[in-house]
DNA sequence: CGCTTTGTAACGAATTTAGTTACATTTATA
DNA sequence: TATAAATGTAACTAAATTCGTTACAAAGCG
């Protein structure tokens, strides 16, 4: 199961779509989220950096950086999740054995396949309906 | 990242299929994978209780219950993570925060459908096919 | 200048992961 | 029937991960 942070990166990405044009501080979304301001911070640094809010040292609060409607999920998982591989794969697997050399390059493209449907299906769903989801 | 135990799955499952009619030890796929016997036969008890291999106490060995061609990627991942969902979503969000009280429920569909996806595409590979791309 | 907030490093507890030891149970066989 | 070999599973461990926390430098605002 793969952790909780793009639950909160979304949580977090709502709530500053739910305050237009406002700033809201890390200290307000760790309300709501219930957690550590830090924590927020921590992925907020990650959305910044991925351009999807705008905040910074001294100025108080985030900012959405884009219309929800240009925020999809899949932009939110990459900027969590980066370049990391959906599933892992054993490491050291026997070379001697005709499987054992060639299931990671195999398993690697069985997983890539998976793991593209997966983000496909992030794609096509964007912040914006995310929100009307939220108050429907 | 998740864990590599559907990947040693499929390994296991596939030094089967390339001894079609043949009893393979734990032993010997350990041999295979580098690991334990002991790691192989805990995940062998997920694939015998899902009808995917054929194993019994004193009987040295395990079998395939069912050709390669039978035996999609999404039962062996079925077989290993059961009713787990693909992400976590962060708990006790605040209630009293109309995003902190909805953004489970609306999370827990977009999750869905992300995990559907990349299930979908898992149940389109089935075990001869991967043989097939072991050897080619 | 003093207050508040961000950004980030560093640490800790709880959980997860993969490997290991141990052993009861079952079957085949000498 | 006794022995050997393998399975199935519980229990333990080290390492890694996850999430929360403390700490603090740097930046902006009144």
């Amino acid at each position: 199961m793969i952790n909780s942070r793009l639950s909160v990166a979304i949580h977090i990405l709502s709530l500053l779509a739910s305050h237009p044009r406002e700033r809201v501080t890390s200290e307000y979304i760790a309300g709501s989220v219930q957690t550590n301001p830090v924590v927020i911070r921590r992925l907020s640094s990650l959305l910044r950096k991925a351009g999807l809010i705008e905040s910074a040292p001294g100025i108080p609060g985030a900012l959405l950086a884009k219309p929800p409607e240009a925020i999809t999920l899949l932009e939110v998982y990459e900027a969590i999740f980066a370049e990391e591989n959906l599933f892992s794969i054993h490491s050291g697997p026997n070379p001697g054995c005709p499987i054992g050399q060639n299931i990671q390059r195999t398993l690697n493209a069985s997983f890539e396949r998976a793991e593209q449907a997966m983000k496909n299906e992030l794609a096509r769903q964007t912040l914006a309906e995310t929100m009307e989801h939220l108050f429907a």
